[in-house]
DNA sequence: TGTACATCAGTGAACGCGCGTTCACTGATGTAC
DNA sequence: TGTACATCAGTGAACGCGCGTTCACTGATGTAC
């Protein structure tokens, strides 16, 4: 039941053997372990040594596709960040499809509250990737890094953006407090991650956390 | 000019040189050689060796006054936190001062605001101490432990809860709101300090950072 | 007031560890003739 | 279609590093008599 992959041989967990001297799609086997290290441990347990171990190669062969260490992390950031987006849009897809066929302003509205769901949903299940895709900032705030996009070619910013654009044009949010407005939003939802992921929220259970959520949207909603 | 301080002899900066064979205030120095770390490097940054190398002993010479490096850092993490808290605190103190003598309600609403804006500036002048303070978390949400607290004896959370209560009391906040409001705004002003400290707010200016704060207090003001 | 002694804070030396990174190499692949 | 060769992905061995932690020790301090 093994997979071949260009002269690789990967069980289907766990680390991989190869068959054959060349790997064929190291760079992304290194990646990929990675963010398996970053899932459990954040950034500081992307290991240079510990993901190439995990893609079955000799550490320095790491270097045929990365500077150093940073470039490794920096890729694997980049790549949870990417998750981020599509967990969002997997929300706003499931509340699209959900309910009898709403009009525009309440599906506008759906949509800008799926984009907070979203976010929180993937800091409380993968906290490591979470704290992994904000490690290395950058400038994803206004770049539109392809590589930290999700399958609509978004970045998770750039999809809150989108959402806020859908308010203003449902008239659910007055056109002169767009500007700025998704760092009101942004701020309240990442606080919320942040202390649910890493601070003293971190007990809460997983309904707990929904409701806190909501609550947070919810407030929002009204002081954006 | 140097100062005696149980026989620690300690330049005006720098690490310290000893003259005795005991250092007499060991423990201290050590926390506050870890706070000096942290202050440049967070959390990571705080090394059992590099905080004895700066208090002048041996390594292990730590093992005397904490467990090994986790008390260590848990100890910079609780007096990161007291820090936090006094500057909250300053931060009233100033409010306070400033202006001729208003109403009840707009001191109250001011002690509110300086809660958060003394938040933020906390993490903008000390990023490294301000995530080294939410590093462990621990449960200060409801334990008052005088450890972290600040020379009110409160903690940064009971400084938010008691500035809540305070809209409360001058009619600010209906009083079937005030349940979970501290969660609703601690989200939003951490999660602006969580973009300004790591994440890809990091470049903002001072003044723009400073207005983003006041931004998000007024969200916070409108949608609690 | 003076001496003997217990306490325990800090010493000195050493350990094993995993890390990132370097070097000179080997051998599979794809291209040119 | 078959052979020679350049390319370059992955190998093997080694390095120096700072780290946390352990051990048996030494000597300053404070207390009991």
């Amino acid at each position: 039941m093994d997979v071949h992959v260009g002269g690789v041989m990967a069980a289907e967990s766990g680390r991989a053997k190869r068959t054959t001297y060349r790997h064929g799609d190291l760079r992304n086997a290194l990646v990929e372990a990675g963010l398996e290290l970053a899932r459990e441990g954040g950034p500081e347990a992307v290991v240079l040594r510990a993901a190439t171990r995990q893609a079955g190669v000799v550490p320095n062969a790491a270097y045929r596709h990365f500077a150093d260490r940073g470039a490794l992390l920096h890729a694997v950031s980049q790549a949870a960040m990417a998750r981020l987006a599509r967990t969002m849009e997997a929300e706003q897809a499931e509340q699209a499809a959900l309910p009898p066929a709403p009009d525009a302003a309440a599906a506008a509205r759906a949509r800008f509250r799926a984009v907070g769901t979203g976010y929180l949903r993937f800091a409380q299940e993968e906290p490591g990737l979470f704290r992994t895709a904000f490690h290395v900032p950058g400038d994803m705030t206004y770049a539109a890094d392809a590589t930290a996009a999700g399958g609509s070619g978004k970045t998770p910013f750039e999809l809150l953006g989108a959402a806020l654009d859908g308010l203003v044009e449902n008239g659910l949010l007055p056109e002169d407090r767009r500007p700025g407005a998704e760092f009101l939003a942004w701020s309240a939802v990442h606080g919320l991650a942040a202390l649910l992921v890493d601070g003293p929220l971190r007990g809460l259970l997983p309904s707990q956390a929904h409701d806190a959520g909501q609550h947070v949207i919810d407030m929002i909603e009204r002081g954006i």
